[in-house]
DNA sequence: ACAATTAGTGTATACTGTACATTAAGTAAA
DNA sequence: TTTACTTAATGTACAGTATACACTAATTGT
């Protein structure tokens, strides 16, 4: 698809930051450009919004077309407008974060790529575009937003232990937490339900297995919590 | 100026919501439209971001034309853009919050508007366009905003009482606060100064009065604070 | 059997939120 | 000038929460 300078006296565009977690590091999944400008640089994955598609539905799509999921926490972080923004005309892109689990997930390049691939979020230190002010923007977003809301675990499996939970805040925080003090308070909120099953073939203690009361985490997502830790 | 149709095959925009304080009372300043659509309508002050124009920008160009004032608090709240959200055609939105001291403020209407007039926030339960779901997005960041960083000061004179403070959070989060509790962690967090001077001309006790200390100030507008009460 | 690894648990202390009632200092009115 | 009225200002006890901290348990691999 060759881009269309013409379209360009004014548009907007989205750009999202696709979250995942691997061995206890949060990642973020970036493309590689296969359009100017910054063609065969590693970007956000972002597109124009179509004249006839919700704001919403647009990075939507573009998770779809990256990774095939579907019905994924999609979160508006901020909307960038400075005028010089984009070097090809003027372009207002909304930030949105998602958060996936990178289980069985297999990104593939899609029509705005060549490339996907998973970055270290703590590890990057440029983007094109004001890209590297979104991601940090939506990293904000995303710590702030596990304090107060059951968040991020669309990251874990649907077994998972109480381990794996401390992981993910670990990782999304970039902080150490104490065990002891992390699982009393979680497990006090009563959203986790034991399912009476162990961990097997580990090295080591086998841990007990829970999943998520769902009419909890629901009404946590709507209401709010409070988990400053 | 006449409403240009043509131009919308696609456009963003900008609307304010601008809340003051009268009374112990949360206000917002609406405008009557001078335009279609929804003409006469009493709804948000808000314009087209021009094609040269910081999106940042837009919503202190409109401000000032409505109130004069330069340099005010203004945060971002949300982008709307549901593909129907303008009956003449495709425009974003992007949300603004700010608050200003309603004394000595006279607004004026301005090209946007044939009047523009305060109203209670929690009164009004409809607006044209998605105006009503915009307000509330922003009173609901307001209130977040009040309990973890020192905003809403600007309603406040220069020089104040602890009391006009709790009025004024009271104002915000629409509902009663106890007032012992409530002096006790404000004063504990070291941002106010004793002026070692008190109220005249009151028909009671008269209140000892305070100023911010700036530097205090700018430490939590930058870092924060947990103002949970 | 023993080394290695992660799971799982309790307590004491400091701090913070909360509920609550009386006295103080000024003006206004009788 | 006394009294009524209004808002300012203050302290304490209690419950709940955050925090710091170290050892035993259960499994696999060698």
């Amino acid at each position: 698809m060759p881009f269309r300078n013409s379209f360009f006296k004014s548009a907007f565009s989205v750009d999202n930051v696709i979250f995942g977690l691997e061995n206890s590091t949060l990642k973020v999944l970036l493309i590689k450009r296969s359009e100017v400008p910054f063609i065969n640089e590693w970007a956000l994955p972002g597109d124009l919004v179509r004249v006839d598609e919700d704001l919403r539905d647009a990075p939507k799509r573009i998770l779809k077309e990256l990774t095939g999921l579907q019905d994924v926490y999609l979160d508006q972080v901020h909307t960038f407008g400075k005028v010089d923004r984009h070097p090809l005309g003027r372009v207002i892109t909304v930030g949105y974060y998602s958060l996936v689990n990178m289980d069985n997930l297999k990104p593939r390049a899609a029509s705005i790529a060549s490339k996907v691939k998973w970055f270290d979020v703590f590890e990057l230190e440029s983007l094109p575009f004001d890209h590297f002010e979104i991601l940090q923007k939506c990293i904000r977003r995303l710590q702030n937003s596990v304090r107060e809301m059951p968040i991020g675990f669309e990251l874990l499996p649907e077994r998972f232990t109480l381990s794996d939970v401390q992981d993910l805040y670990e990782a999304v925080l970039n902080k150490n937490l104490d065990k002891r003090n992390f699982r009393k308070k979680f497990l006090s909120m009563g959203l986790l339900i034991d399912v009476k099953k162990y961990q097997t073939g580990v090295a080591h203690r086998p841990a007990k297995l829970y999943k998520f009361e769902t009419s909890k985490y629901e009404e946590f997502k709507a209401k709010g919590f409070n988990f400053e830790i």
